[in-house]
This record gives C-alpha cells, structure tokens and sequence, in this order.
DNA sequence: CAAATATATTACTTGGTAGGTAATGTTTAA
DNA sequence: TTAAACATTACCTACCAAGTAATATATTTG
C-alpha cells in the first residue's frame, strides 16, 4: 500500500503535537514519548535529533533530560515538521522536478495532478500544530503502557 | 520519493486517454501506443490485459489486432482505471482498515488526513477520461519514436 | 566519583514491492 | 504457412521504509 506520508514523518508529528502540550519550562523524555505514542525508543531518539537540527525542539541531557517544543505551536505547521524529516512525496512521479515523462507540459493528467498537488501542500502548511495537541493524560491510547 | 500513483497506473490512465481519441471502430495496437507513449510493449501488454479483464477496454488478436475503449469515456472516471490497476494509496497509514494505531479514533491528525484523502478520492471519481484525451498526432511527445 | 539514565550518532538488517524483463502460447489476416 | 498481433505467467532486482542494535557522550545525584 502505497502512502503519502512515512511512519517516519507521522511520528515526527505525533513527537511534536504532544510537546506542544506541555507548560513552559517542562520537557518529556524520549522513553516516556516513546511509551505513550507507540514508537520505538531508538526510533524516536532519532527523530527527535533530525527535529532538534531543525531546531523545532529542544534537549537536556543527562539523568533528568528530555525534549521539548521550541518554535511557538501556532506558527508551526505541519508541513514544516513533515519536512524536517525528508518529506518530498509527489502526488505523481511526473511532478518531479528530475523526471522527464516524455509527453510534455501540454499533457492534462500532469496539470491536473500538479493542482491536487499544490491543494494538499497548501493545506499542510496552512495547519498548525496547535490544532492537534495530544494530551499527556488523554484516554485515547488503548494499548497497555509498559513502564 | 513517495507517490500516490503508481507508474503502472500512470500508464494505465495515457493508454485509456489515448484510446479515448480513437473514432467510433478504430483500434490501437499495443505496439503503437507503447512508442507513442513511450511504455515498454510487455509491460503495456500487462496493463491492457487487466483493462480488458475489467471490460474497460476491447481487444481484437492476430495480425491486424489492437486494443479499443470499450466504456464511455465521459462516464469513465480516472479513478475507474486506477482502480483496475489495484489503486489503494493511502494518505497515512493510519487510514488503512486493517491498521491499528493504538491513538483511536480522537486522534486529530486521523480526521484530517481522511479530509484530505477523501478529497482526493472524490476529484478523481469526479474527473472522468474524456477530459483528458491524449491526441495520436499530437506534437508533445519530444523523444524519438521507434519504428 | 561512580552509577544511573538521559540524549547523540551511526551502522546494520530486512521485508515488501514497484517496475520491468523474458519467455512462451494463442489467434488471425494475408 | 508465416508474420504479427494479443495473452499469460514466471521471474528478477534494485530500492527503501522501517526498525534494531550498539556505542558514545552528557548530566544528575547519592
């Protein structure tokens, strides 16, 4: 099955919205992050490091250390979190800038995808991670938490 | 790079905009439209074979045969021919039935990617083929065409 | 200062599959 | 009969998403 976004990039989003519920001053660490939303320990390790390169997060190391948000949530679209981590889908492989199809820009298909195209980024970058907080204590997660 | 369509499916869709073009009685052999189009012959062959087993296209053997639109092309919508060639993308995985998250159903992000997917969904079944006819003789086609 | 525990960083594995190739059969017009 | 079309299936293979593993480095705390 074939997607438009990765695991990868989902994560990325998931990391961040719920950072995005914390007061000022508090952080989360990985292994809590990581338990609450289902991901990997190492896996979120490394996102959190591309996010915090793109300096959308924050970290503390050390025995009390953690992440944190660092770019105000209501400026931070979606689309700027996707692409922190390599979001480079095309609706259709002729909207590549490196892809040469052979039928020319003439060709309807490639206009009308290109229009979906630019539909989804516009909506991706028009909403912000504020609108989608997961709360630390919401009872949505109904997998067993592992300590 | 992730896509939303496959090639194969991309194919698809020329091969059908392309007999689309045809008059009433006319046929295409898979050998022409392949150059036109710029598809390897074997593969193509693929494609027209799912088409017809769909009963979106014709097919006449032997040596003066060829392949015809069999549907309406102003009733046949992009999403009809995708769908013959196995379209299930997804804009997320999280959207695909036998997915379980463990975030139910409250997640934010689930509601707005099905928004967005199910836009795409209803552009595609509302586009129908006649609108995107693919002329034989037209000049857009830039490489060499074999013999 | 040593232990515990956090993030940092990179290397490796693996399963699935998109995309294409090859080979052989069957049909039909001339 | 032969040439050339479609029919059908088997196979290949390069890529990469996704995850695992391992080790290094930083920091608090008893």
């Amino acid at each position: 099955m074939l997607t438009f976004i990765t695991r990868e990039q989902d994560y990325a989003l998931r990391i961040v919205a719920m950072l995005a519920g914390l007061n000022a001053g508090e952080h989360l660490s990985i292994k809590e992050l990581s338990n609450k939303l289902l991901i990997s320990k190492n896996f979120a390790a490394r996102i959190a490091h591309k996010l915090k390169n793109a300096e959308v997060i924050g970290t503390n190391q050390g025995v009390t250390g953690g992440i944190f948000l660092k770019k105000d949530p209501t400026q931070l679209s979606l689309y700027d979190v996707l692409n922190v981590i390599g979001f480079r889908s095309k609706f259709n492989q002729c909207l590549d800038d490196s892809f040469d199809c052979g039928l020319n820009a003439f060709c309807r298909f490639h206009k009308f995808f290109d229009s979906i195209e630019q539909n989804i980024y516009t909506t991706l970058k028009e909403k912000k991670i504020s609108e989608f907080i997961i709360s630390l204590n919401n009872k949505t997660i109904n997998k067993l938490e592992v300590n």
